[in-house]
DNA sequence: TATAATAATAGTAATCATTACTATTTATCA
DNA sequence: TGATAAATAGTAATGATTACTATTATTATA
């Protein structure tokens, strides 16, 4: 794979914040940076650098992509009222019964689903 | 919600089988019990079903939503090679660092990515 | 039981995130 | 410094899902 100068400014875009955004988000940043890259290109750098383990993504119950630029075995958390997406530690072990199934683990995506702080202010 | 003879059959077709098929799917089995059944109205009654609870959606990596008719508490996996999904029992608890960080979880949806037996065998 | 009200459907059109395509540009190596 | 081929910009296509509308079916009530 060949260096590409909109590659590294998607994987530092990235890199760099802390949300979970999708290809568009992502898009609309570099825009404000290198204004004539293009949807297409971000689309397959993610895909590119997700393939290669740089970054990770998340099939969410939005239908969009979204993206984490943290790549440590943790999980996550989707407020159902304001959509945020907020990493959580993840202590456990992959379950031993599921090695005893005689299945090869290689990853693992666990999303909790709930109210978060903010909103459950708001709801009080 | 009024009753609908589609609604239960996609309900009944769903709950008979252990696998985790997608719309499209469940359609073509839908249309050889009921031959004039229409593609969106499984999918309206596939959403209406999961937003009651009935069913569960899985948000997987192949851009397809899949469901199931099992929603008793459970992860699962998906291997990367043949796409299979089996289901896990999922004994561990939510972690307290999540109730702890004043998050509200209803709900989760925890699957591990690998290869299955199947085609570990075949591999070797 | 017949009928009025309206929810649900079939069939089709529209949407929208994502991917494919192609002429042009750019990285890289001899 | 060119040659080569990977990567891009810009646009068209794809495909799962949703919206729309005339018609049908369910259900409450007379």
């Amino acid at each position: 794979m060949r260096y590409s100068r909109q590659r590294e400014l998607i994987l530092n875009i990235l890199k760099d914040r802390k949300d979970h955004p999708t290809a568009d988000m992502i898009y609309s940043t570099a825009r404000e940076l290198k204004s004539d890259i293009s949807l297409g290109t971000v689309y397959r750098n993610l895909k590119l650098l997700a393939d290669e383990g740089s970054i990770i993504t998340l099939e969410t119950e939005d239908k969009r992509l979204h993206y984490d630029g943290d790549i440590s075995r943790h999980s996550h958390f989707i407020c159902e009222r304001c959509g945020k997406i907020i990493d959580l530690f993840k202590p456990s072990e992959t379950p031993k019964e599921i090695r005893d199934l005689g299945l090869i683990v290689t990853g693992e995506k666990c999303i909790y689903y709930g109210i978060c702080t903010c909103c459950n202010k708001e709801l009080n």
